[in-house]
DNA sequence: TCATTGTGACTGACTGGTCAGTCATAACAG
DNA sequence: CTGTTATGACTGACCAGTCAGTCACAATGA
């Protein structure tokens, strides 16, 4: 309860960048019946306050979403803070709590929404897709490598690799989401190409991971090693869909 | 809303397993009183310090080294509290200053460490291999399948993976002592596969990532997606030995 | 038109708790 | 007794999450 108030010789304050705005610059109180102490604390700063504009709670909330990523891809979980959030959504730190119970749900948040689009068109895509295998392979590795390697959303494959052991219940979230579809896209893939007759072997149909295993390569290249040992990632992506095709017994159908 | 659930794991550590060899024996908390004979002080208000057994200071390193593998593995580098390390370890939190400098030093030393020897042997096999390049590879991702799924050491890679982006120094060092060293022992592989006539394209030469990216999958699904559809890594690696080598052209020598 | 009251998004100082790193002290080896 | 090694209580900082309060705007009514 801050009624419960201080001696006046404790001098807290944190030095820090986001300051406790001035110290209590006079002003005594207006109406306020105050009984016990005169207390001399608190009392509106004053100062450049600057508020939020008002928005639509769906609009903070893709704002609060948005900053989130920027913050968690750069600290991870543990080490971002919510402060830091707030400041880079331009709200205060209360204002978070308004739209995430804590922490740990604005991350959960963060990987749910940013998880959303991708696969649903490239699963309406192949079901429509007139021509061979080897060019929706190369189509999809394009798109893929988008996702994983150049978009904003990059990073929460990061977060997830690093992060996801500490959190099951997202790790299963993600794997529903994601990883399921995502491998059940390939298992069609390689199930239309077998049936075609344009591929021999089942090898992508079991194992459908080894297909974008090089997209996980490419994802975490990026972040580690991209400074000191630059990779072409569409390059190593067209090296890879070619190999993988030979070696699935392809033949031009 | 099936997420909500666990943040950082707070379990407080069992100090047992690395074992510093007898050292701090039991008793601890845990309520047993034992107001039993002799050992009169052993009431201990606050006097009574257990102290460690002396150890060599190389050997002293190692177990701390162990219980930090341990610990960072189940925490991450800001999660992981230097007294969970210290008390795994079987000793005392000021101790382990006596060893490394502050937290970053122990996760530096940690990767270090654990990076040494892996590679050396192979890169010294592959130079007296006598048989195929499909019998070699095969020993290989068996080798390193060993390394990235069941060796303790695999934490190291989800570790760099997760925190690596945020020690450049650490992953310029794993770069040269870990990745750089594989790619060229990958591409001296494929160099001399080519030689021999073994295989016809250069695609593992230019991309070597290729050829490992399924390890990198296989280490990050068994601490995220096991449980939930568990990938049988031995034969994936089968399947992907196979299909990459079909891939590159293999035609028995 | 202007005052009053209601609404709820927004604020940030504060609390309670955690933890890295320190250091006076204790135990041991020789 | 003396130097070396280990200890753990302590400090200082930091941060997630709370909550009493603020403010802009909308609705109401005079």
């Amino acid at each position: 309860m801050p009624i419960r108030d201080i001696p006046p010789n404790r001098s807290p304050v944190s030095p820090r960048e986001v300051d406790s705005g001035e110290a209590n610059s006079g002003e005594a109180n207006s109406g306020k019946v105050d009984f016990g102490k005169a207390d001399a604390r608190d009392v509106a700063p004053v100062g450049a306050r600057r508020r939020a504009e008002r928005l639509e709670p769906a609009q903070r909330r893709r704002v609060i979403l948005d900053a989130a990523l920027a913050v968690f891809a750069e600290s991870g979980f543990a080490a971002a803070r919510m402060q830091d959030v707030a400041a880079r959504a331009g709200i205060a730190k209360g204002t978070l709590y308004l739209y995430f119970e804590d922490k740990a749900a604005l991350f959960e948040g963060l990987v749910r929404d940013a998880v959303d689009p991708v696969l649903g068109t490239m699963e309406r895509e192949l079901a429509a897709y007139p021509g061979s295998t080897r060019d929706f392979l190369t189509l999809l590795f394009r798109h893929l490598a988008q996702e994983a390697v150049h978009s904003p959303r990059r990073h929460i494959i990061r977060l997830m690799l690093g992060e996801g052991e500490r959190f099951p219940a997202l790790a299963d979230f993600y794997y529903r989401e994601v990883v399921a579809r995502g491998l059940d896209l390939l298992r069609a893939i390689n199930a239309r190409a077998l049936q075609r007759g344009e591929i021999m072997s089942d090898a992508g149909l079991r194992f459908p991971q080894l297909l974008v295993a090089p997209l996980l390569v490419a994802a975490v290249w990026e972040g580690l090693f991209q400074r000191t040992d630059p990779l072409d990632v569409s390059a190593m992506l067209d090296a890879h869909a070619e190999v993988v095709l030979r070696g699935l017994g392809w033949r031009e159908p």
